[in-house]
DNA sequence: GATGCCGCGGTCGAGATTGTCCATCAGGCC
DNA sequence: GGCCTGATGGACAATCTCGACCGCGGCATC
């Protein structure tokens, strides 16, 4: 994992189809030497996968909220973690600084489906009270969803 | 957007590199009509881009927070888009309901790297305060990085 | 019904890319 | 020096890309 590696991974962020010989002419390699890199991070975990960013709005999943988890007494992560797992809406989540204890989002169809997903979390045990923010619209997204 | 582009983008999903040809193998096209509905997806900014994941540990961008950000009178989303943009930590960013104006979720290095990528957030104009919330552990992750 | 247009898919071929093998080279070590 | 290891560039065949061209079916028009 050296600068080499490192200009390789920013190339493919912006664009994972580059030819390998694209990207050795940026980074000053030939397209066998990018390729023997690309494959040795893939293979060492590094790159955990190509994927493509697809516009929320088509493929129907435009709901999003973050909901605020404040709980009663002393909070149990790998229970937390069970109960927020089983619900497929939660995109994310974690234990945070802070009055509320752990921060999820949630991303859902429609304004009912986050109300049900809601309702799931709020079934875990110790689960004092939520507090949501549902996303408007969105200023920025390079978390690639 | 039928069955079949939905077919191909489920494919780019799990592997953006796969050839056209497999593609086509998949979803039952030959790899021109593959490529013809997949440049007409990007055309039609249904694919915004090809992108790779790679493990946030070994990229060194480990800490994360959530910032909710409070305004003064009114805001305009387009000007807080670009101030938000000019800031490569903030990974995330959506105007919300409740008191809060904006939710910014931004990832850095380190604890000195957030404060000092809050600092730009901050320098918006008409940003009143900010709350912020770092994320201790994570529970969930399904968002793909 | 005939006609032309349009969207969509298949086939083909030139050219680019990929993936593999091999020779080379630099650096560390004995 | 001699040897080993790891990385690179070059060469080559196999594969893929991507545009050109053609055919088919639906549809509106005459």
């Amino acid at each position: 994992m050296d600068n080499l590696d490192r200009g390789i991974i920013d190339l493919l962020r912006q664009n994972a189809r580059a030819s390998y010989g694209d990207i050795g002419v940026e980074v000053g390699l030939s397209a066998s030497a990018v390729k023997r890199r690309v494959d040795r991070l893939v293979a060492d975990k590094v790159i955990r996968g190509f994927t493509v960013q697809v516009d929320p709005n088509v493929d129907g999943m435009q709901t999003e909220a973050y909901v605020e988890l404040f709980c009663r007494g002393t909070v149990a992560p790998d229970e937390l973690r069970r109960i927020l797992q089983g619900v497929p809406e939660v995109v994310d989540a974690g234990t945070v600084t802070g009055s509320a204890d752990a921060i999820v989002r949630i991303r859902s169809r429609d304004i009912p489906s986050l109300e049900a997903a809601l309702e799931k979390v709020r079934i875990a045990p110790n689960v004092d009270h939520t507090r949501s923010a549902i996303i408007l619209s969105k200023l920025v997204n390079r978390s690639g969803d």
